[in-house]
DNA sequence: CGCGCCGTGTGACTTTAGTCATAGAACCTG
DNA sequence: CAGGTTCTATGACTAAAGTCACACGGCGCG
C-alpha cells in the first residue's frame, strides 16, 4: 500500500539553500548519492589538515568550528547548525581542512563527494552561485573576527556579543537575553579566556549595565551596552 | 597596414584565471564591457561599506585591502597584485565592501560590472569554478590571520614572516631576504604597532638569529628562526 | 544524601602589547 | 648638498591580556 519510499536525504537536501532550486529529479538523484553520519556531542567530524573529499551538510545539531594551538587555546571560528554547510574552503582551493569541526550536541550530517558537487556545478551553475554566496558571507564573518581581534578589547567584543544577541533574540522583550554559552565557550568565540569573560561580565553588571540570574541576562541600559560595543569607552 | 586594433583590455583578462579557459570570442566581448581606472598611490579604490557594482581586476600595480579603526590602528587583509581580483565578497553575498582598498604604487585596474560577471557565470560554469577557488584561497588566509591574531605572540608573528619570505625568495641564496615593507607597513599586516616590530627585529639581532642592513635581511640561523616560528619560544 | 564535576567569581601576579617622546639614520628632491 | 620627510631605534611608562590558585554554588547521580 506504500508509495514508492522516498530517501530519507531528500528533505535534508532541500533544505539547503544551494539546492532549493534545484528540478525534483535532480534532487532525487543527488539524494541518491549522499551518505549519512551521526555525531555525538564531542566528536571529530573532521581535523584541520585533513584532505577533504566533498561536502559536509548538517541535518540536525550543531557543529562548532574551530583551531586549537599548541598552547592549548581555542578559537571557533564559526557555529552551523540544520542547513548549514561545511567545509566548503578546502574542497574549492584543494587545500586541507582549515579548521575542525566538532559536534556540540548529538548531531547528523550528510556527506557529497567532492567530484559528484563539481559535476553539479558545471550542469547548474546556479548552485555555483548559491556556494560563492556563501563562502563570500564567510569570508565577511571572517573579516569580522579579525577586526575584534585586531582592534577590540576583550571588554567590548563581550558587549557587541550582549548587544547583538539582545537584538536576534526574537520573542522576548528586547531587554531579556538568554545566553546559549558557557563563559568558556563565549571566551573561546570571542578570542579570549575564560577568566576575563568572567571579570568583564561582572564589570557591566557592577555599572548597572546589566543584571544576571545565571545565564539569563537583562539589558538595563541598553543605550550604555551599544556605546561600549561601539568602543566609546 | 595596422591591423585591427586590439582591446587593451584583452591581455590583461587574459592574465586573470579565472578567465583564462574562456573561449576568444567570449574574451573578446568581456573586454568591451570593461571600464578601466588608474590610481596614484595612496589613492582609495573603494571604501569599507561602499556598496558593490562589480569586479575590479588589478592589469598593473599593487593595491592593500584593510581596515581601519577608530582608534587609528590599521589592519591590511591581503595586498593584490597583477592579475588578482579585488571585491568579490561583496559582490556574491550582496553587501558592502568588507575592507577598503589602497593603491600602494601607480596601479591601473580594470572594472566589470556585477550583472556582466553573474551572466558570464551562468554561462560558463568554469568561470564560477574558478572564483569559488579563489574565495576559499581567501577564506583559508582570513583564517591565517585569525590564529595569528588569537594564538601567536608578535616576535613569533614576524618570525614567520621572515622565515616566509626567506623561503619565498626565489633566485638569491637562502639565507638573504629583501623585505619589501617598512617596519610600520609589516606591522599593520601582522596586527601590531611598528614599535613592536621594531624591537622584534632587534631581538632576532641580538640572539644572533638575523643580521641587517636596512631592509636587506640574512637569515644566520634558519633553524632557530624556524623553531620560533613554530612558537618554541 | 553526600560526592564529584562543572561552571563561575576573584585576588594576586606575570607577561605581552601598546603609547609617548625623542633622537638619529636614510633618502629623496630641488 | 641642504633641508625636509620618512623610516628606524629605544627608553620609560601604562594598559590590557593572560595565568595560577583557589573558593563557592548548583546539579546529577550512585
Amino acid at each position: 500500500m506504500s508509495v514508492r519510499p522516498q530517501n530519507p536525504a531528500l528533505p535534508i537536501l532541500k533544505s539547503i539553500s544551494y539546492f532549493r532550486s534545484l528540478p525534483a529529479r535532480e534532487l532525487a538523484r543527488l539524494a541518491t548519492r549522499c551518505q549519512t553520519r551521526a555525531l555525538q556531542p564531542g566528536q571529530l567530524l573532521f581535523e584541520e589538515g585533513a584532505p577533504c573529499t566533498g561536502l559536509f551538510m548538517i541535518a540536525t545539531g550543531h557543529i562548532d568550528v574551530r583551531q586549537v594551538s599548541y598552547r592549548g587555546r581555542e578559537q571557533i571560528f564559526h557555529t552551523e547548525g540544520p542547513g548549514a554547510t561545511l567545509g566548503e574552503g578546502p574542497l574549492f582551493d584543494g587545500g586541507g581542512y582549515i579548521a575542525s569541526a566538532v559536534a556540540s550536541e548529538p548531531t547528523t550530517v550528510l556527506f557529497l563527494r567532492r567530484a559528484d558537487l563539481l559535476d553539479l556545478c558545471r550542469r547548474h551553475p546556479i548552485v555555483a552561485l548559491r556556494m560563492l554566496e556563501s563562502l563570500a558571507r564567510r569570508v565577511r564573518r571572517f573579516a569580522e573576527i579579525i577586526a575584534d581581534l585586531a582592534f577590540r578589547p576583550v571588554s567590548e567584543r563581550l558587549a557587541r556579543y550582549i548587544d547583538e544577541a539582545g537584538k536576534a533574540q526574537p520573542g522576548t522583550r528586547g531587554a531579556e537575553v538568554q545566553l546559549e554559552l558557557t563563559q568558556a565557550q563565549l571566551a573561546a568565540r570571542l578570542g579570549t579566556v575564560r577568566e576575563l569573560i568572567a571579570r568583564a561580565f561582572a564589570d557591566l553588571e557592577r555599572e548597572g549595565i546589566i543584571a544576571r540570574r545565571g545565564r539569563r541576562i537583562v539589558i538595563r541600559d541598553p543605550a550604555r551596552l551599544a556605546s561600549i560595543a561601539r568602543g566609546e569607552r
